[in-house]
This record gives C-alpha cells, structure tokens and sequence, in this order.
DNA sequence: TCAAAAACTTACTTCAGAGTAAGTACCCTA
DNA sequence: TAGGGTACTTACTCTGAAGTAAGTTTTTGA
C-alpha cells in the first residue's frame, strides 16, 4: 500500500532527505564510499583536497548521525578510524542516480 | 552509452539538480503543481500559508530560470498570471519519488 | 476621486552554515 | 626530550539565504 501524500506531506518527505544531502560536502564524501569502499579519515582528506579537517569531521559525523555512514575506530597509535557506509546509504545510489538521468534529459 | 563518473563529477551533478530544489519553498511550490496542475500567483499563496509573496516570487523565478517552471501573463486588470511545470519539470516526479520510497526503507 | 484587486519590488535585518587558523591527545622512536 | 603521525577540537569571522514590512503599478467601478 501506497501512502497517500499530499504536497506538503509529499515536500517534507523530500525535504528530510534532501536534509541528508545538504552539507557542503556530502555528496562527495558519499560518491568516494558508494560500491562498498572503506576510507580513513585521512584517506578522505586527501580524495577531496580542499575539504578542511573541521568539515570533513562535522559532515561524516552528522551523516554517521543520519544512519548513513559508519565509524570504526582503530585503537592503536596513532589513531585509525575507518568509514563507510550502511547498507541504507548504499541504497542511496540508485536513488541519485534517477536524479543524474533526471538531469541529462533537459530539453 | 553511459556517462563515466568520477566521485568528483558525479556529485557535482547531483549538486547541480539539488541547487534547482534547494531553495526553502521550491518543493513545496513544485508538489503543488505536479500532475500538470495550473496555479496563479494567488492560489499558491492560499495554498503555502506561511510562505511571503517576497519568497514566493523569488523561488517561482528561480524555478523558472532552471527550466521547470513556465509563466503565463494575463494582460488583464487586475493582472492575472498562471504556473505550470514544464515537461521537464513533470519528470522530476519520479526520481523524488525514488527518494521517498529510499527514506521509507531505513532500517 | 478614491478604493480595490493582483502581482509584484525594495530596503533593511537576522541567523545558521561555512571558512580560517590554531590547538589538543596519544604513544612511539630516534 | 623532542618531533612525528593521526584524528580530531575550539574560537573566531564572514557570507548569503531568508524574513519583515512597506511601497508600486494598472484600470475599473461606485
């Protein structure tokens, strides 16, 4: 059964998602994780050269928050922490995708 | 054929779509209209109570500007002046839909 | 002659998200 | 005992999107 949505049930909907998305440098994080990729946090630092520390660390966070990204952290010295994403964010791909096709058909 | 996305490019074009979305009443404004649904400036101002008609001139325009929403000037007195999506703009209903059926799934 | 209706404009303020730059904790090795 | 590597924190400034509130244009009908 479908839900029934009504354009601003159907908008909000879109927006929490839409939510997920907005930070500055999320997609580009979430497009070096897709297809089951592993990342430390430097490893991140250097894919996306002018990302700052401070950034990087306050997205994967508020995407870790989200249910999208997962942290596991190394207990050695130094330090090692390890990101990737949930099987719900992978499932993010082809959703986005839809929306790169969306774009390619411009009239 | 299909494009060959680099984690750079390929956010950078999702990017592109979210910037047509993003502003802070476009999806409303855009679920108001989809199913080729006609509105007048006034009927969407009834229709988002809270929005001003500053926000909702600035957002139609910009939807205008990125091809998904078409004006048409009534040359009447007092002014009429009707919204649509366009084509293009109807074909986004999918692939939001594709999102909502992502954010349904989290586990 | 003056109000009314519709679709905008304009000037000003507010605030959250992003950037800058520096500092912290940990332990190992030379 | 000093420096190096990794993963963060913190304090501050800056900017642009959004909100507020008032004004503008046009012609018709009372």
């Amino acid at each position: 059964m479908t839900k029934k949505w009504t354009p601003a049930s159907a908008a909000d909907g879109v927006e929490q998602v839409l939510k997920i998305l907005e930070g500055k440098w999320k997609l580009v994080i979430l497009f070096h994780l897709f297809g089951g990729q592993v990342k430390r946090f430097s490893e991140l630092e250097k894919a996306i050269p002018a990302i700052t520390q401070k950034m990087l660390i306050q997205q994967l966070r508020q995407m870790e928050a989200d249910g999208i990204v997962t942290r596991t952290i190394y207990h050695q010295v130094p330090p090692k922490v390890e990101y990737r994403l949930t099987d719900w964010g992978q499932e993010l791909c082809p959703a986005l995708d839809a929306l790169l096709k969306w774009a390619e058909n411009k009239q």
